[in-house]
DNA sequence: CCGATTTGACCCAT
DNA sequence: ATGGGTCAAATCGG
C-alpha cells in the first residue's frame, strides 16, 4: 500500500502543479482573452484544487470506514437482522444482491442542458447505449424519472445505470444520475464517447425554446446531430460528494499496467487539459478510451468465458471491472470486504499493482 | 423476428 | 404506509 500512497502523492502534486500552471495561464490571459477562456481556466483551476483537497481528504480518511462513499444505507444490518422471510431462496439472494449493489454503487449526477427546437431534444446521448427499463412518477416532480441500464448488461455484465429526470424549473435541463461504471466497451461508436468535447466549442447559439413531448424527450438520437448547451451551469453534482474522485482519481488510469506507457505518456501530455476537463465534466465518457478499456475488455471477456448465460453471476464476475480502473484507490472505498471477495474472487495481482 | 419501450406489479428502505 | 427502484409481461417498431 506504500506504493498507493506514492501514487497518491504524485497525483496530488500533479493537481496542485496544474492548478498553479493554470493560474499562471489565467494571469497572462486575463486581459487579452475571451470571457469563455477565462471562465474555462477558472473552472479548471478550481477543479484541480478541489481534487487535491479531495485527495487529502481521502488520505485522511484512510483506515476509517468508507469515509467518502454513500454509506448511509446499512445493508449489513438488513442481513444480520434476518429478513422477514426466513427461507433464503435464490430469489431472495437475487434481490438482496440487487439492492446491495444499488446501495454500494457509486453515484454521480450531471446536469445536461439540452437545446431544443432543433428536434434534437433526445440528445442526452452520452456515447453509451442505454436501454430503458422503467419510468416512475416522482413525488414532487413534474416529470417522470426514466431508468436506464446499459444495453450490454446481459451480454457483458455491464452494471452501469442511469436515471434521467427533467428539471422542474428549467425543462431544458435534465438531471442525469449515473450509477456504476461501464464495464463494456461500446466499440461500435468509439467516437460517440466524446461528443461533448466537440460540442464544447459549439455552444454559442442557444435556442431556448422547448415544446417536445414527454415521450420523445429522452429518446436516443444520433449523437452527431446533437447539440449540448454547455455553460458554467453544466456540470457534475455529486451528492456522494467524493464519489467522482473515488471512481476517477486523477490520472491514475493513465498509468494502468496494460498498454504502451509511451503512448500513454504522450497522450497524457498532449491532451492533459482536455482529459482533465472531460474528467471533470463527465466521467462516463472517459472509460471508452485510454488503456483502461483494455482492462475492461479482458475482464469482460473473462467474465463471459466463465459464465456466458444471462445471469447475475455474470454481473458479479464482471463487477470488479467497475473498480479496476483505479485499482489503487477504489477497491476499499467502493466495496467492503464482503463485496470485494464476492465481486472479485480472483483478485489478480496483475490488476492490483 | 428480435430488440427496445411501456407499464403495472413487486420489493426494499425509510 | 409510502416512495423509489427494478422486474417482467405486453406491446411496439424496424
Amino acid at each position: 500500500m506504500g506504493e498507493t500512497m506514492k501514487m497518491e502523492q504524485v497525483s496530488l502534486i500533479d493537481e496542485l502543479t496544474q492548478g498553479k500552471e493554470l493560474a499562471k495561464q489565467l494571469c497572462s490571459h486575463i486581459s487579452s482573452s475571451s470571457h469563455e477562456t477565462i471562465e474555462f481556466l477558472i473552472g479548471k483551476i478550481l477543479s484541480s484544487y478541489e481534487k487535491a483537497l479531495e485527495m487529502l481528504n481521502w488520505e485522511a480518511g484512510m483506515g476509517k470506514v468508507n469515509p467518502t462513499i454513500d454509506t448511509k444505507l446499512d445493508f449489513h444490518g438488513s442481513f444480520a437482522n434476518g429478513s422477514p422471510r426466513s427461507e433464503a431462496s435464490d430469489q431472495d439472494f437475487k434481490h438482496k444482491d440487487v439492492f446491495k449493489k444499488r446501495k454500494t454503487m457509486p453515484r454521480w449526477t450531471e446536469q445536461v442542458k439540452v437545446c431544443s427546437g432543433t428536434g434534437l431534444e433526445g440528445s442526452l446521448d452520452d456515447g453509451y447505449s442505454w436501454r430503458k427499463y422503467g419510468q416512475k412518477d416522482i413525488l414532487g416532480s413534474k416529470y417522470p424519472r426514466g431508468y436506464y441500464r446499459c444495453t450490454h448488461k446481459n451480454l457483458r455484465g455491464c452494471l452501469a445505470t442511469k436515471q434521467v429526470q427533467r428539471s422542474d424549473e428549467d425543462p431544458t435541463i435534465f438531471e442525469v444520475t449515473y450509477r456504476g461504471r461501464h464495464t463494456c466497451i461500446q466499440a461500435s461508436h468509439p467516437n460517440k464517447a466524446f461528443p461533448l468535447k466537440v460540442k464544447m466549442e459549439l455552444v454559442e447559439n442557444k435556442v431556448p425554446h422547448q415544446q417536445e413531448s414527454q415521450a420523445q424527450e429522452e429518446k436516443k438520437v444520433q449523437p452527431t446531430e446533437s447539440i449540448f448547451c454547455l455553460g458554467a451551469e453544466h456540470g457534475i453534482k455529486t451528492e456522494d460528494t467524493d464519489t467522482i474522485k473515488d471512481i476517477f482519481p486523477s490520472f491514475c488510469f493513465a498509468s494502468s499496467s496494460i498498454g504502451s506507457e509511451q503512448e500513454d505518456n504522450n497522450i497524457f501530455n498532449e491532451t492533459m487539459i482536455e482529459n482533465h476537463f472531460l474528467e471533470n465534466f463527465s466521467p462516463a465518457f472517459i472509460s471508452t478510451s485510454t488503456s483502461e478499456s483494455n482492462i475492461f475488455c479482458q475482464l469482460g471477456g473473462l467474465g463471459q468465458n466463465v459464465q456466458t448465460s444471462e445471469s447475475d453471476t455474470t454481473e458479479i464476475i464482471s463487477a470488479p471491472n467497475s473498480v479496476t480502473n483505479s485499482p489503487i484507490m477504489d477497491l476499499d472505498v467502493l466495496l467492503d470486504e464482503e463485496d470485494f471477495d464476492s465481486y472479485f474472487p480472483f483478485k489478480s495481482p496483475e490488476f492490483l499493482s
